[in-house]
DNA sequence: AAGACGAAAGTGGTTGA
DNA sequence: TCAACAACTTTCGTCTT
């Protein structure tokens, strides 16, 4: 990213989790079209480009209490998180006789660590359920690193997982698969934007059996899932070429007013957001070419061509090439 | 030379009998 | 289950800047 192009507004955490929604209006221009880039969970002023980020920066335990809940929360040990098969609670117990020093320990200790193994062994750790787990989580965090996956979302797919794995929707299927639709299902319902496309070409399994497991669940969790919206997508595009806030802004009334005239229907989100951008671009005098947006788009020069040309035909935008 | 354009044939997914 | 279908892709020759 450009320097000066793009400032950086940094939230603290605590005023970030007191009100979820309270940036209202950009600090320093004081404008109030801010959009949001779902995709990092930020915020841009379409006025003057100000990024501001809503990302926790440190991750790690240094919470303080304001409730009883919290009071329980120390600073000792690592967060709980959902994306470790026993949530990062369990303890290993080695096999050797050798204390954390490497020296031997003692005929008496040694009996107490015997007994000790034999409940792990039996305890839920070693179970098929968290071995099942442990191999789902490992993929999840393969698959999430390579596509830039933010961590609640990473969390938010752990937890859906869990919940596939009690109502017994993992047997017959295989773990990549599951994880991979779990991970595209929470992607949809938070709007961050990731195609079953780019799922699928990251994952073992074919793009076709992903999308079983997706209706799969979808049935059995009886989730509702909002469609694909072209909208979503336009941030992240931009982002990902570059483009002004201006641009950004631009391109969402295109699409908004393409909506209202029924341009949308049956059309692919992608291929859509790309010709916005496409005419938001030039409009706007940054001018991308076809190839560079189709590129980021994963689409077709064909596709955005055909998607523009229809645009302007029908919105009646005056665009001079 | 790069980008834009459009025609034509091919592909994968959906729909409806 | 199969064919029809719409949307999209691939490919390629031509035009424009």
């Amino acid at each position: 990213m450009e320097e000066g192009k793009w400032r950086i507004y940094l939230i603290s955490e605590k005023t970030y989790k007191d009100d979820e929604d309270f940036i209202k209006m950009c600090p320093e221009c004081k404008s109030t079209e801010l959009i949001k880039d779902r995709t990092r969970g930020d915020t841009i002023c379409s006025n003057c480009g100000l990024v501001i980020l809503e990302k926790e920066i440190d991750q790690g335990p240094e919470w303080r209490s304001f409730d009883a809940e919290q009071e329980k929360r120390r600073r000792t040990g690592s967060p709980m998180t959902y994306t470790v098969h026993d949530k990062g609670l369990s303890t290993m117990i080695s096999w050797d006789n050798k204390d954390s020093y490497g020296k031997k320990i003692s005929p008496k200790m040694k009996s107490q660590i015997f007994r000790l193994r034999k409940w792990q062994i039996r305890s839920r750790v070693y179970s098929s359920i968290d071995r099942n787990l442990a191999l789902a989580m490992s993929e999840l965090d393969r698959l999430s690193s390579q596509l830039n996956i933010p961590r609640s979302i990473k969390e938010s797919t752990a937890v859906l997982y869990r919940k596939a794995t009690e109502e017994k929707l993992i047997r017959g299927q295989s773990i990549e698969a599951m994880i991979a639709a779990s991970l595209y299902c929470v992607c949809r319902i938070r709007h961050v934007p990731r195609t079953l496309d780019e799922i699928a070409t990251r994952s073992y399994v074919h793009k076709k059996e992903i999308g079983r497991c997706y209706r799969l669940i979808l049935k059995k969790l009886n989730l509702k899932i909002p469609l694909a919206s072209p909208v979503d997508y336009i941030a992240r595009f931009t982002n990902e070429l570059n483009l002004s806030g201006k641009t950004l802004k631009r391109a969402n009334e295109i699409i908004k007013l393409a909506k209202e005239h029924g341009l949308t229907i049956g059309k692919d989100p992608t291929g859509l957001a790309a010709s916005c951008i496409y005419i938001s671009s030039i409009l706007e005098g940054e001018r991308r070419t076809q190839r560079e947006i189709a590129e980021v788009a994963h689409v077709t020069e064909v596709t955005v061509r055909n998607r523009y040309k229809e645009l302007v035909k029908e919105l009646r935008i005056d665009i001079e090439i």
